[in-house]
DNA sequence: AGGAGATGTGACAGCTCCGTGACGACACAG
DNA sequence: CTGTGTCGTCACGGAGCTGTCACATCTCCT
């Protein structure tokens, strides 16, 4: 299905995530040092690469930046594993360049689901990753949204928020389920919280806040007419 | 909600999550061995099991195994509980494919998280989202309902009701079988209401309203030609 | 035709749910 | 240390939803 490189020293983990990504139909190479690491994705230009933050020898930071910083390996998408959940690595990731990341410890599914999502994405660069709605568009590459031509300012969890309920837009979206995905599983947060994100989400979508509907009693929806989309 | 079954040798940590995800509005069965609860899973299918990794009989790693690679049981979302919180106990988990894992001691909080999360996911992508029957049409995803085309706004309670009336069809619904699976269980309601509910779908399915029939004495139907579905 | 029981209808009060603004905790930059 | 930005929680209030009741209407039986 596609050419995954793996980063990673801990041996337990790396087994578990070459395992997986087989079974998930995928062609696995893996490197247990950053510089060996850094060497195959030039040499072999995988299509991704999922890469620890720490490593023995260097920061998967480094190697991120240098990939996409490069005009031949910048192409190539990159899912950052990282150990602790805390915000300013995701942060850090994310401006790096790192098309997404998982938090350890994940679920094997959530790892997957995010390397599909990744994958597919980068299969229609044109479309995928530049997303434009009527007058809401969104770089996921560059985290960074317009709406009627002009930039406004995400945070991180608001962009995160957005993203999701567009990627499953016209459905309903649970406040629990919009916790699993924007938030970490294991935060243990009030549904209510979700509310209040929207509203700060709404209030930054300004013209374009009707995308973001409330189905009472259910949950948030984002919703558009297929006639709206990539224009 | 869903069907759970615990496979722990613990007596006291048995007790607890059969407490608790009882509380959560789950319907639980327990097993103390691990033959036992191989047997039970293969009975009962459950949507999920909760597994303890040590068990007196054997390791929870070959229940799991044994469930997840056979195409009956490969469907039921497995969460373990191991006792240690080392990687390699997470490692050899996933391999065998179960969903999640929660480490003791963990918070009762986190395992209802964990377990909502993974039910919510395996639910997805079983559930038929399109309707169509004549001038009707249900997107059960998107909770919206059309008639002849105009979008109509259906209220929470209705839209349960609509739905759970439909997918019935054909067959007489008591007030009674309704009261049971449109409102909670615990709710104690005059039979009456549903009269009104039905009431209330009827005005507002307008042309369509000839769907939703009474049957003297017994309940309500929902009704419809095979010839005009899925048009 | 008349009556009893079942169902439809309209009104209303109570309640749930959601939007909103305010606040404190926390992390980071200067 | 202070200022700034982000995030989670809370309390308030309004809008919408829902359960119940009383009454009207209907259906079936005698």
């Amino acid at each position: 299905m596609a050419r995954v490189l793996i980063v990673e020293d801990e041996p337990d983990l790396q087994q578990v995530l070459e395992y997986n990504l087989r079974q998930a139909g995928h062609d696995v190479t893996v490197a247990s040092r950053g510089a060996e690491g850094l060497r195959v994705a030039r040499e072999q230009r995988p299509d991704l690469v999922l890469l620890d933050l720490m490593l023995p020898d260097m920061q998967g930071t480094e190697i991120c930046r240098a990939l996409k910083s490069a005009p031949e390996t910048g192409g190539i998408s990159v899912v950052m594993v990282t150990a602790k959940g805390e915000e300013i690595d995701r942060v850090v990731g994310f401006e790096l360049g790192a098309d997404d990341y998982v938090v350890k410890p994940f679920s094997v599914r959530e790892l997957l689901l995010r390397v599909g999502a990744v994958l597919r994405r980068a299969q229609q660069p044109a479309e995928e990753n530049a997303i434009q709605f009527g007058a809401l568009k969104i770089d996921r590459a560059a985290h960074r949204v317009w709406i009627n031509g002009a930039e406004v300012d995400f945070t991180p969890l608001e962009f995160r928020l957005l993203v999701t309920l567009y990627e499953r837009r016209n459905r309903v979206q649970t406040r629990a389920s919009l916790l699993d995905d924007v938030w970490d599983v294991q935060a243990e947060l009030t549904t209510r919280t979700v509310d209040t994100h929207v509203k700060r989400l709404r209030e930054k979508l300004g013209p374009v806040r009707d995308y973001v509907e409330t189905v009472r009693g259910v949950g948030y929806r984002f919703v558009g007419s297929p006639a709206e989309a990539g224009r």
